[in-house]
DNA sequence: CAGGATCCCCACAGATACTG
DNA sequence: CAGTATCTGTGGGGATCCTG
C-alpha cells in the first residue's frame, strides 16, 4: 500500500504545489496586485515562453491559488490575481524572500573564500 | 543576453533549491535534529528509494543546506543535520507548515461542496 | 492580446544490482 | 549500514506555429 501524503502532510502538499519551475516567482508577482498575461511575461525572466507561462497559470488556477478574470472586450484582457488561499501564501513568500537573501549573501561569502 | 537570476533574486534562488521532489520534507525531518541515512529513509514515504534519497542529500549538501557527518566505525554511521544557513530555513518551514495545513483544510471544504 | 496545439528534449525519479 | 553505478521512463519546459 502506498502512502499518499498529498492532502495530508503539509510539507508534501506544499512541495507539490511548488513543483513548477516558476511558481514562486509568479505568486510573488501576483501578490503585489492583479497582473495581465503579457505584463506577467514581461516581468518574468526572458527564457520563459508564453506557452510555459500559460501552463503554469492554468495549473495554479486549478490548484486554487490564483484567479483568472477575463474581461469581455476586444482586444482581450485577462487579469490574474491571488485567491483567498493564495493570499495566505504571502507569509511563505515573505519567509522565502528573507531566507533567499540570506542564502545569496552566504553564497557570496563562501565564494569569496575559495 | 540571458537574465540569470539565481544568486540575485531571492525567489528564483529559493525555487531552485526546492526543485527536488523531497527537499522540503527532508529539510523538515532534519530540522528536528540529526538523523541517520536509513532512519531518514524510513521516515520518508515508501516510494522513495535510497538511491533517490542519496542523490537528494548530496545535492542539498552541495548547496550548503545540510552537513554530512561520517563516523569512522564499522558498521558505518552517517548523520545528516542542518547547516547554519539550513537552520535559517526553519522559518520558511514554519510558514509552509501553516499554509500547507490551511490549504489542506481549504481542499476539503472545496471537495465537500461539489 | 491571450492564449492553444505540437514536437522535441532532457533532467530527474524510480528500479535493480553491486560494494566497502 | 550507507552508499554507488547504471538503465530506463516520463513529465514538464522550451521552441515554434497557429487562432479568435
Amino acid at each position: 500500500m502506498k502512502k499518499e501524503l498529498f492532502g495530508i502532510c503539509p510539507y508534501v502538499t506544499s512541495q507539490k504545489i511548488l513543483t513548477g519551475k516558476w511558481s514562486i516567482y509568479i505568486l510573488y508577482l501576483l501578490s503585489r496586485g492583479p497582473v495581465r498575461f503579457n505584463e506577467l511575461q514581461r516581468r518574468l525572466p526572458e527564457e520563459m515562453t508564453h506557452a510555459t507561462l500559460s501552463r503554469q497559470l492554468k495549473q495554479l488556477e486549478e490548484e486554487g491559488l490564483i484567479i483568472r478574470h477575463e474581461y469581455e472586450q476586444i482586444p482581450p484582457k485577462v487579469e490574474y490575481s491571488l485567491s483567498e488561499i493564495g493570499e495566505k501564501f504571502e507569509t511563505v513568500l515573505d519567509a522565502l524572500e528573507n531566507w533567499g537573501n540570506d542564502y545569496i549573501q552566504w553564497l557570496q561569502k563562501t565564494k569569496s573564500n575559495e
